[in-house]
DNA sequence: CATATGTCCTGAGAGC
DNA sequence: TGCTCTCAGGACATAT
């Protein structure tokens, strides 16, 4: 699930390693499958070892470790991956151990169900991979004029239009039907039916949800598997609007309970009487 | 080109 | 109690 503000945690999280130069790498025994990175372990380990991290950032949902060398180890949890520097929850997920000479002296990457991967890029590759023509502007980054430029020709439900990567980066499942409630919009409005307004609603409540949502550390939900770098849970899933919540009472207008619905085979969760 | 669907994976929880 | 089944949704490949 970590989507921009749980793998912005992360990045904050492991802000410590910059300075740190790589001792080793090893792929953990634990790990019933091999963990998918890309190139091969030796060539990881040959193009890692040694190489100073000079600077942690994030591009949309995943962690990027610059290298001194301008190759960069790029992290995607997907959906059950975490990036440490504390113990893992269990020891039987945990997919790569980054040694470390600096203040903190390793970075592990744990991964309960095992869909998240590791990629070393060079500059070429990054740009290839992640670069414009993949993903769209950062969600925290994004104008009002940008998200109407990159979506109001689509004919798609606003809600699935919001998980495309390549118009907006960083937003999941969670954040979209979260973001759109407090926007006031129809997870079932159709792109080309929002109107400027509309575009203003939504860019603002972008940032809004999401902000918030890095303060309060990302939202560790029911099955606990979210944790911060320190292994700590989140506390979104406090303040949450309506994930998760159907058949609760909508908090803002008190009079709809919220319900759930299936697009693009993804849960929505909204307030059939505050969002139209 | 735009949009829709199938696939990977594990463990929690439902239902019998 | 203990089994089987469904579901959760990141990103990408393939189909329409």
């Amino acid at each position: 699930m970590p989507e921009l503000p749980e793998v912005e945690t992360m990045r904050r999280g492991v802000l410590a390693v910059i300075g740190a130069r790589i001792r080793d790498v090893q792929r953990t025994r634990c790990a019933r499958r091999p963990i998918s990175i890309a190139p091969l372990m030796p060539a990881f380990r040959r193009r890692t070892r040694g190489r100073q991290i000079v600077d942690v950032g994030r591009v949309g949902k995943r962690v990027i470790l610059q290298l001194c060398s301008e190759d960069r180890i790029v992290i995607e949890p997907r959906m059950t991956g975490l990036v440490l520097l504390a113990e893992p929850p269990t020891a039987e997920h945990l997919r790569l151990r980054f040694l470390l000479d600096g203040q903190a002296s390793e970075l592990l990457f744990w991964d309960r169900r095992g869909l998240g991967c590791v990629w070393l890029m060079s500059p070429a590759e990054f740009q290839q991979r992640l670069g414009e023509h993949k993903l769209g502007p950062d969600a925290l980054q994004i104008t009002a004029a940008e998200m109407s430029a990159r979506l109001s020709s689509s004919r798609r439900p606003i809600k699935v239009a919001l998980l495309d990567q390549r118009a907006v980066a960083g937003i999941g499942n969670l954040y979209a039907s979260e973001i759109l409630h407090l926007a006031g919009i129809s997870p079932q409005l159709a792109c080309n039916a929002l109107r400027p307004k509309h575009w203003r609603q939504l860019q603002q409540a972008t940032l809004e949800v999401l902000q918030l949502a890095v303060l309060h550390e990302g939202s560790t939900l029911s099955d606990g598997t979210y944790r911060n770098a320190l292994n700590q849970a989140g506390s979104y899933q406090n303040h949450h609007r309506v994930y998760d919540r159907a058949g609760q009472l909508c908090q803002r207008c008190g009079q709809r309970e919220i319900l759930r619905i299936v697009q693009a085979q993804r849960s929505t969760f909204y307030c059939p009487k505050c969002q139209k």
